[in-house]
DNA sequence: CGCGTTTTGTACGATATGGGACATAAATAC
DNA sequence: GTATTTATGTCCCATATCGTACAAAACGCG
């Protein structure tokens, strides 16, 4: 590895040093987008809400959209993370479903004034229709969630946790579905306690295949 | 009833008739909603849409918020209604269910350039977060489209259709699931082929209950 | 036909928005 | 110290946006 490719370790740079974090700014901008939508964040918003004065944003990610993709991005991989780290063996299939709807619902109720959901779902679904890169990052997170399904199931049924017939590729699918209604009606406000529920007949369903 | 009541007869009103008609000028409003999202449509795009000016805008629904709740209203209830008569029996249940998974599919692809997905789904999660009238009507739409599956999984455990000791409810919150996944992943650029093989598997699986 | 009533079209205004120009501040390299 | 590089803070602009004021138009009524 080439001395260049030191990432966190701040090779002193030249010219003034920036007075924000970028991974903090960008959460504290994913929070915005998250509550008021991509077209109703403006960007004198987003510059309150990182604290930066609006040269700084553009030269940290860009203008308001590369903001937003920045978030998408960042929101994507560590809830795909989370979620495989939940689903891994040896847990068992079912306590493993379990505990991704529960973070799931811990993320979706995080915020104190009102249920906000899944950032992506909540967000990124109304921009999709006429912003191609928007559409093809949403899409490709709903698939890497189903992904992670599809890749425990498979071994769950390889390990004997389901039955020979199971089809993976459908309970992955229907385990998503799960996941995206949750995501959805905590943000129409569904109670979370009758989510809750509904995750656990669900969960029940899916492993009795 | 009092001759007051007459709803669409022609009621002879003074003044200058108007030159649009509120139902085809809703429609259209709906529409441009559903490709840009509240936010993202501006009253003066809703006047080009409409082919309406703007002071008549106001005259006929009011600002723009009160369009889009009004899209809202009217959208939820024609497919409360249309989800009710596709279900509706002798039709067999497995029958009834792909009736309403293909006729979602057909308008949530009904856009020729970009599938559009369930305008509720698509359009008011965004606003829901910070708007509670459109939280509510939201979620009165997503628990309408559950109530229509719950009844008829009822009647068709009561018929014999399915296992004595299926629970409807589950059910039901299960096809509701299938049912947002469609519309979302629809909108998330998913095709329509695998969206369609998605809704025959599910139904198979609903069905086997 | 005038009269009140309602709708329509144009034009306007106050504000919000996205984006940038500019000079200044704070660090390193020489 | 001086030059160079990078980030910051203030101010500004062109445009978009929401909402409205006003007068002209099109109808029923007496």
């Amino acid at each position: 590895m080439s001395s260049a490719e030191q990432k966190e370790a701040d090779a002193p740079r030249r010219g003034r040093p920036r007075q924000y974090d970028p991974e903090t700014a960008l959460a504290r901008a994913t929070k915005s987008f998250w509550r008021q939508g991509f077209s109703g964040t403006s960007f004198d918003a987003l510059a309150a809400s990182t604290r930066m004065s609006k040269p700084s944003l553009y030269g940290a990610f860009g203008d308001k959209r590369d903001w937003y993709l920045a978030a998408m991005d960042r929101y994507a991989e560590r809830s795909r993370v989370e979620m495989e780290a939940a689903l891994a063996r040896p847990v068992s299939l079912a306590k493993g479903l379990q505990r991704v709807y529960d973070l799931a619902l811990a993320s979706y109720f995080s915020d104190a004034k009102t249920p906000l959901g899944c950032f992506l779902i909540g967000t990124a679904a109304s921009e999709a229709a006429r912003d191609a890169d928007v559409r093809e990052r949403l899409g490709a997170g709903l698939a890497a969630f189903n992904a992670a399904f599809e890749t425990r199931l498979r071994a769950a049924r390889d390990a004997g946790e389901l039955t020979r017939g199971a089809d993976p590729a459908l309970l992955a699918e229907m385990a998503s579905a799960v996941l995206f209604s949750i995501a959805l009606r905590a943000r129409a406000g569904h109670a979370r306690a009758s989510l809750r529920a509904f995750s656990r007949k669900a969960v029940a369903l899916l492993c009795a295949s």
